[in-house]
DNA sequence: GTGAAAGCGCTAACAG
DNA sequence: CTGTTAGCGCTTTCAC
């Protein structure tokens, strides 16, 4: 009998099923079907499965059935620490239900993401793209030929997880002009970016709303180093008031601004978008746009998960044209100051 | 003939077979095996596999041959910057080989770190594990049994990138001391840290060789959060300058000290660890060791795959005892001054 | 140089 | 409820 000579190589499911004096199929049932099966052969197998420290060979698995229990992350970029908690977050949430995830990193490209996704396809059941840089279009047909859904990003007939900056942009603009600003400046991210739009247009409208003046600067790359061009043509507008895509640009404003003299928020205020690590300890502090980006992550795996739950099932495209949206709120630093401005009005 | 007709599924090796009026087998040795056979059929073959939008089911491939593309890269806690160079650095490295990596944040348990490697083990081809916090022995047996490298670690008998920050702290510890600090306070990382213990025992002993006094607080979890509890009981040391295990311990004392109207440099000087994004605009902007992350990434990357060649061929253990060091250097800024101490000596 | 056939480890019908 | 059997898509001997 072999039930005491574990086998030299790797236990594989045969082995587990002859130390356990069954089938293979039964072996399999036992470990990999929820509640079939007599509940004792079950256990027992389970057992010897253990002492045997078998594990199962995922891949064959997914030769077997179309399931890797890998979902694709796709984000632009990993080095913005935005994406910490979005990370974050679907690795925990996607480990509670047994899934693994494979990062990738699409360095802002849209090619890239295509590419990645098509190479890939075999290796995940599901894939998450965060600020996706493709369009409208092309997701809603990626969206048709696998289970994907956008995140901070709602795309009609796609599954979208929507961080509402465009909110936060609103409250923004009405503290600026409360603090007595007169002339606000969006400085803009990349062009290809679907939030920079949505933001500039929040801007533009809240603007109006409130009946002060407002200039758009950029493109600019979402990055620290962007901010000081960023800066220099903020300063030529003669707004007294900024507001940036995201808090990478407006720290890098900051930094610039102090190497040219320019106070803040005494001569220009800033307000950023994510609150990123470092936006409260930068000089001055920052005041941003707070985004629940964890259970934006966390939402945006359920979501997955449900997808390819019910598309095993069968039932395609029903639930599937969800988008959900979570608020974000203004968190008020240094950056924008707490007094009035001396000259409310801004003219000469 | 079924060369015009383009199969209602996702083409198989089957499929791209009989459109070129091969055997799947010739097939097969013209899409994955380099050098063999006629290189006009194999040419012919790969352009209609293309045509046909032809790709290989990777977990198929995995099943035949012990071959995933994958490599697991476990890191300790994603939302640190330190990993930022790292997971771009090995993103790159890997994917320009044609892999893809799995991340795996382990939250810095060994158990975690342990039980993924397991869990996922047939899911990737090799792991590359940064700063691992389990023991010297742990990390050999584990090393005889899959391909692994050790990055931001040294251990004997297990492929090792080791970033070289005692040398640093060393440096570091001169500065200090050519700016008149007389007492030198270590604020130490997770006790499970290796690299902790390590840059501990570089300080003290720079400390030694160059007559002046230091103690240690600590442990800290290496969080900016951590970083305020660090500050009080510094303070209490009455060093005058701290050496922090890292840059975001070194950050969080910075925003204690401000808290309590300590003025860095003036009153206490810092210096961290790691140069991670925002050790440079962080007020005052740190002093710290500026490490070759990317570059260290990147040769893990190489030191597993060639790990994985050599034995795909047989040759074991011959060079995979290798251990690379990589050199940190010293970044000075605000948060040490520039202007020697008022009282050298540090007596009353 | 190429084809036939035997697996890789696992799951899923279908019988018993 | 369990065992038998037939694949999943691919690689790899081994003859031809």
């Amino acid at each position: 009998m072999s039930s005491l000579t574990p086998p030299p190589h790797r236990p594989t499911l045969a082995d587990v099923a002859d130390a356990a004096g069954v089938a293979i199929s039964t072996a399999s049932r036992a470990l990999a079907v929820p509640g079939r099966g007599n509940p004792d052969t079950r256990e027992r197998i389970i057992r010897i499965a253990k002492d045997l420290g078998y594990t199962p060979v995922t891949a064959s698995n997914a030769s077997a059935t179309p399931s890797t229990r890998m979902v694709a992350v796709l984000v632009s970029d990993v080095t913005n620490p935005f994406y910490f908690g979005i990370i974050r977050g679907t690795q925990q949430a996607l480990r509670v239900a047994g899934y693994s995830q494979i990062l990738v990193h699409t360095e802002e490209s849209p090619e890239m993401e295509e590419s990645t996704l098509e190479e890939l396809r075999s290796s995940y059941d599901g894939a998450i793209l965060t600020a996706s840089r493709l369009s409208d279009e092309r997701l809603a047909e990626l969206s048709a030929e696998l289970p994907l859904v956008a995140l901070n990003r709602a795309v009609p007939g796609v599954p979208s997880v929507f961080i509402d900056t465009p909110l936060g942009f609103d409250q923004a603009v009405e503290h600026l002009a409360s603090l007595g600003h007169r002339r606000i400046c969006y400085v803009a991210g990349p062009p290809t970016s679907w939030a920079s739009n949505l933001r500039w247009r929040a801007v533009a409208a809240a603007c109006e709303r409130l009946g002060i003046e407002y200039t758009k600067v950029g493109p600019y790359q979402p990055r620290t180093k962007a901010g000081a061009a960023a800066a220099d043509a903020a300063l030529n507008t003669g707004a007294t008031a900024c507001v940036a895509f995201n808090d990478l640009l407006a720290i890098g404003m900051l930094i610039r601004l102090k190497e040219r003299g320019v106070r803040v928020p005494e001569d220009m205020s800033i307000v950023g978008c994510d609150d990123i690590f470092g936006a409260d300890f930068c000089n001055p502090p920052l005041t941003t746009l707070t985004a629940p980006v964890e259970q934006a992550a966390r939402l945006s795996v359920s979501m997955l998960l449900d997808r390819l739950q019910s598309e095993r099932i069968g039932a395609s495209a029903l639930t599937r044209r969800h988008i959900a949206a979570l608020p974000t709120h203004l968190t008020v630093r240094e950056s924008t100051g707490s007094a009035p401005r001396r000259t409310p009005g801004g003219e000469s």
